[in-house]
DNA sequence: CGGGCTTGGTTGTATATACAGGCTAGTGCA
DNA sequence: TGCACTAGCCTGTATATACAACCAAGCCCG
């Protein structure tokens, strides 16, 4: 049901796009190569290497000469949505990651947790709270709620041995993500649970990720503001990234006189 | 002088890319077209294509069908590194924007200046320190140091016209941005100069930014926790952006119990 | 003088073809 | 049995060619 004035590249894409939307290609999954479109899907070569090498540029597949493309996995398409899973963050840094489960339960949806899951009043949500240590540190308070249909099985995961972000993406690729950033001053309860005192400010970051285009899933993740900082880098595609800045410089925070 | 084993096609951006940096070409300027590059570099036409159309989707270049291909004007520029103006934002919420400056020197480079500009030990930066306030409301303590070759007329501009990003925008487009983000409690300098309390946590970001190849500034953003915020919505190309999160969600900072 | 048409330049797309290089699996030889 | 080599598949790149759509400028004709 592809509209007829698009280009054939383009209809390829999405074609390709919806399969691996709806599940029926998974990550890691070969795609189908391009001779193998070229026949099934009746055009030339480079218009599928087309399609398939503006995929890869998106992030949605990767191409190994010689053996095919596939369908990237949880990893590479937290690049496209810019999620990172706080566990591989801190075993990149060669540190120890472990967790404790506060809670992990269903209940019923407050108003404001209803509205940011668009979800109807009375229905059930499941509520996870988990803190995330680095070498045994909190480093961050995961406050997390995920639409019930969505992951009918939360209650059986084991948080402590994969992440809460980590699990849903498997469930189903995530399409969208949103991020709101603050400081704030954190109340006795995180405060307790991050092991920090009463001076210390946070970093908060309220997320919430789309799948199969509604919200699934709201987070709010609180990090204890001396020990955590996020990071970026921009740079165009192609360009040589320059090295990050220092962690000397990372410290001067304060504003001379 | 290009590498000899690089593609072709590659090569060809690099060429374009490079006469834009060096500003041989300017914004609005027309680039060769597909066929003069075919006659100029002995390429193909679909090669020379693939250059600019990769360029396109890069935000160098724009195309328009029977006319020809141009640099991209520096608002579209901006895009690329998603590096934001305050003072657009807050107009874009319909608000007015004012900018207090309290420092527009040249100074000798501390030693962590310098390591995060790059520069030699000795040589001057400038330093900026702008409020930009909201409505009259101070929401970002702006102290910048600038490379000071790259910009010979800093103390000759006008920072309550002009951001300084912005200013520095169009010196020259911006290659690459480096963010961290933190939360801190600020010092008294920072609070007096946005007017908070000694129990208000800041919202600090940290950026350097690159053009020709070399860091040019450094900028330490502090922002009022209360407010404040950074928001960010992660869509894979093509898909429809579904509504932000709504200032009731974003108040709910609190964890509950 | 003015409006419509033509022409040439430009981008956008599609195809057929060709060669290089990486990888796998299977064949065949020692 | 074990090793080396080869055939085949896949991606990556490059070229020549073709047609469609778009636009501007200029020409022609009324």
């Amino acid at each position: 049901m592809t509209a007829q004035g698009k280009p054939r590249y383009q209809q390829l894409k999405e074609m390709i796009i919806g399969r691996i939307m709806s599940g029926e290609l998974q990550p890691r999954d070969r795609v189908p190569s391009e001779n193998e479109l070229v026949n099934a899907m009746n055009v030339s070569r480079m218009t599928a290497n087309r399609a398939l090498r503006e995929l890869t540029d998106e992030g949605y597949v990767d191409r190994v000469a010689g053996i095919g493309t596939f369908v990237t996995d949880l990893k590479a398409a937290s690049h496209v949505l810019e999620v990172r899973n706080i566990a591989d963050e801190i075993e990149r840094r060669g540190h120890t990651y472990s967790a404790i489960v506060h809670k992990q339960e269903r209940q019923h949806a407050s108003a404001e947790i209803r509205e940011a899951l668009q979800a109807v009043a009375g229905s059930d949500v499941f509520h996870v709270l988990v803190v995330h240590q680095e070498n045994g540190v909190p480093i961050q308070l995961e406050d997390r709620y995920v639409v019930e249909d969505f992951a009918p099985d939360c209650l059986q995961q084991d948080f402590t041995k994969i992440t809460p972000s980590a699990w849903l993406s498997g469930i189903s690729p995530l399409q969208e993500a949103e991020h709101i950033v603050r400081a704030t001053m954190p109340g006795k309860a995180v405060r307790e649970r991050l092991g920090i005192d009463e001076q210390e400010p946070c970093l908060l970051v309220l997320r919430r990720t789309w799948a199969h285009g509604r919200p699934v899933s709201f987070a709010r993740l609180h990090h204890p503001g001396s020990r955590f900082e996020l990071t970026g880098h921009y740079a165009p595609p192609g360009t040589k990234k320059s090295n990050p800045i220092t962690a000397d410089v990372i410290e001067l925070g304060k504003l001379q006189q």
